[in-house]
RNA sequence: GGCCCCAUGGUGUAACCGGCUAACACGCAGCCCUCUCAAGGCUGAGAGCGCGGGUUCGAGUCCCGCUGGGGCUACCA
């Protein structure tokens, strides 16, 4: 048996969850659901200045949102908490004192200006910009001297020269970075606030996690984060760095971009279930691949980190949105209408005198006709208010019908006459009726279609007056005989 | 500038350790169905695998170079 799988994701509380950082999430949930591991959340919080508890909140939100659920973490707890890592400070100081004390640390006391000048420097020479390292060698009592006169400093790691550092990425292959062209990096801040590589690192091997899985921009730090796993004498874990999620022009997904935030995509109606299962298949695939649609048990049975493609992937809002639409026709009208009813709630008029199982309907009826949640917003309104206005474009069609307003009333004097309403019954009738009137059956349809909705397209006709009932049905007819072109 | 990653139709992917007429899906076009709109069904266009060299009987699949794109080069994470 080896050590149990444990895995991470560590976001920044500085913004909403983001796309990449959501498929990062998934990866890393689906990896530890299908290794029967845990799936670890931990806020990186370090970052005094742009951190903010409200984000924090925001992206707890999100994640619960694509129904990623972390084992450990906020809200959770766990064995190896705190999961803030403003709130692990002693377990930095910790490892700062016993790094310290093996020399593996050293005092420095640049300053921001006299790093920029040396950066330029280096620039304009065409040479790799790192710290030259010119604070390595300061005597202790000078150190000691400038400590006591109040001067502000950093502690960076010694960084060994001239070895090749490399490891076996699970997604990528083998990495190999040269030492000479790494710094020496930070490892707390004048702040005093541990930096992100090094707090990673300590947390990292404190939370025992056995696989960092996060996206490839981060392939530039882990040989510096492998060189403080050695300094530590910690074991280093496996790296699986994942493509990124790149915007039409293929540059990382930006605010220019569209959307980018996952709340974004709840508002615009797209449901969890579908969102996350597109997230799932950008830059994944399983051994079966013409299979899309995937349940979460399919996906924690297949996910596998070696069939995660090595590219970037394009975030195709045309695909999420057809596969959202794949997840709408699957579900039961029951199911639909319970989705639906933050949505519908939006509706002037809702729920009017419907009852659940007339609503339920209504969504069926809606089910295939579309994509996202909004537009059943945007398209089923008249359902619960009866149309004030007529459109042009139907008003025009049906002025084009010889005697329309004549017609319409007699059509309504046989609906009156009619025992029951359901549409088997109705569509009979109508269909005789434009017989017996020597009408085109699409004529009748459309003039009741607009009279009823105001609209020229709807669901089913005979469907649609179901739902609607005999007395509402009748009354729009009614009022529409008023305005209906003679 | 330096370092690193990547490269199959417009998009997401597949093609096992080299053997294809390069597959699936989205999107797109046409047709069918039809009371509208969708949905559905059928058909089709669209890459010869970034480019150039190798290796091999044979390469999208291995090697080298180039080009292009991306990332990182912070006391941000």
């Amino acid at each position: 048996m080896s050590a149990p799988v444990r895995v991470r994701f560590a976001p920044s509380p500085t913004g909403n969850l983001h796309v990449g950082g959501a498929r990062t999430a998934l990866f890393n949930w689906l990896f530890a659901r299908h290794h029967g591991g845990v799936f670890v959340l931990r806020i990186e919080d370090t970052d005094l200045e742009r951190s903010q508890a409200a984000y924090t909140q925001a992206i707890l939100d999100g994640l619960k949102w694509l129904g990623l659920d972390w084992d450990e973490g906020p809200e959770v707890g766990g064995a190896h908490g705190p999961y803030f890592q403003t709130q692990r400070e002693g377990l930095y100081r910790a490892a700062v004192e016993r790094l310290l004390a093996e020399g593996k640390l050293y005092h420095c006391f640049c300053s921001g200006e006299t790093l920029e000048a040396m950066r330029k420097d280096q620039a304009e020479r065409k040479v790799a910009i790192k710290y030259d390292g010119r604070c390595r060698g300061l005597p202790r009592e000078e150190v000691e001297r400038r400590i006591a006169a109040g001067e502000k400093f950093v502690l960076r790691l010694r960084c060994p020269d001239g070895i090749s550092v490399e490891w076996e990425d699970i997604t990528k292959g083998k990495l190999t970075f040269t030492s000479d062209l790494l710094d020496d990096l930070v490892v707390v801040k004048s702040d005093g606030m541990p930096t992100y590589n090094f707090a990673v690192v300590i947390d990292d091997v404190g939370m025992q996690i056995t696989h960092v899985i996060r996206g490839e921009d981060h392939i530039s730090n882990t040989p510096k984060q492998i060189l403080l796993y050695r300094a530590l004498e910690a074991p280093v874990p496996r790296f699986a760095h994942i493509p990124m999620i790149l915007g039409k022009d293929r540059a990382r997904l930006s605010k220019r971009h569209g959307a980018t935030s996952v709340i974004e995509y709840e508002k615009m109606g797209f449901d969890p279930e579908a969102f996350r299962n597109y997230l799932a298949l950008l830059g994944w695939s399983p051994e079966d691949h013409t299979r899309e649609i995937l349940s979460r048990e399919q996906l924690f049975a297949e996910f596998s980190l070696d069939r995660v493609s090595s590219h970037g992937a394009i975030f195709d809002l045309d695909k999420l949105t057809w596969m959202n639409a794949e997840y709408l026709k699957r579900f039961t009208p029951e199911v639909l209408l319970a989705r639906l009813r933050p949505w519908l709630a939006k509706i002037p008029g809702f729920p009017g005198g419907y009852s659940d199982a007339q609503l339920a309907k209504m969504a069926g009826l809606y089910r295939e006709r579309v994509k996202t949640y909004d537009e059943i917003v945007a398209n089923a309104g008249w359902f619960f208010s009866a149309p004030q206005e007529y459109d042009a474009k139907g008003l025009e069609k049906a002025g084009k019908i010889a005697g329309a307003r004549d017609l319409l009333g007699r059509l309504i004097g046989r609906f009156e006459a009619q025992a029951g309403f359901e549409e088997g019954p109705l569509e009979a009738l109508v269909r005789g009726f434009a017989e017996a009137e020597g009408r085109k059956f699409g004529d009748v349809v459309h003039l009741c279609r607009l009279g009823l909705s105001g609209r020229t397209a709807t669901p089913g006709l005979f469907e649609v007056m179901a739902v609607l009932g005999r007395d509402e049905s009748l009354a729009r007819l009614r009022r529409f005989l008023t305005v209906c072109p003679a």
